[in-house]
DNA sequence: CATTACACTTTGAAATTCAAAGTACTTTAT
DNA sequence: ATAAAGTACTTTGAATTTCAAAGTGTAATG
């Protein structure tokens, strides 16, 4: 077992551990809002939440508002757990 | 500007994360020590480290330990400065 | 002398990342 | 009413990155 074995590798990219930040302290976000403040590009960040989503670290809600399209993430119990074990893992490797 | 500008690409990497730490608090380290504190196959170590060394964050030295080769690595002063700002960026991103 | 071991390096296939272009509407202007 | 522009994503595929298998060169061992 080496030190960085509980270092989650879906999380090991900067936009999804934004995504999960974002997530961790807000019950949801849309698409829009993830995009703005992570100044991703569409597509970019599509795949990102997608490979979340397949995770199943975060979950999609897809919506109506008005007549427009929104689509909203949220983190799910198991994305949470798995966050906080991937922080801690992160803060013993750092902080050693 | 987005919240996650200082988390610096070049240390989003778990093995390119766990080369910087293990080399922040350690002078030097060769590559089977590094090799073995991250379970990292040949192959695969080699090219992190490769990356590490074209931003110049870390260094190289090979040498003779007798009649055997060895490389060893060490940290950069820019690696050290650009590392403890990603360190703080992580923080600020994940303490919010 | 042949075989195995050590310390990496090279190679190329597989997976991932990314932005450009596309889709399906809605809104605004003419 | 029709056209043009905007919104909210999704799809696509090229570029980059990751990874392990195989390769290279030397050393030690039987």
């Amino acid at each position: 077992m080496s030190i960085i074995n509980d270092i989650n590798k879906a999380f090991d990219h900067r936009i999804r551990l934004g995504i999960m930040s974002i997530l961790m302290v807000n019950d949801y976000a849309d698409f829009n809002l993830l995009k703005d403040l992570l100044g991703a590009t569409d597509g970019n960040l599509a795949s990102h939440v997608k490979a979340l989503e397949k995770e199943e670290y975060i979950k999609v809600e897809k919506q109506f508002i008005g007549r427009k399209p929104n689509t909203r993430y949220s983190v799910t119990s198991v994305g949470k757990k798995e966050f906080k074990k991937h922080i801690d893992a992160l803060e013993k490797l750092i902080g050693k």
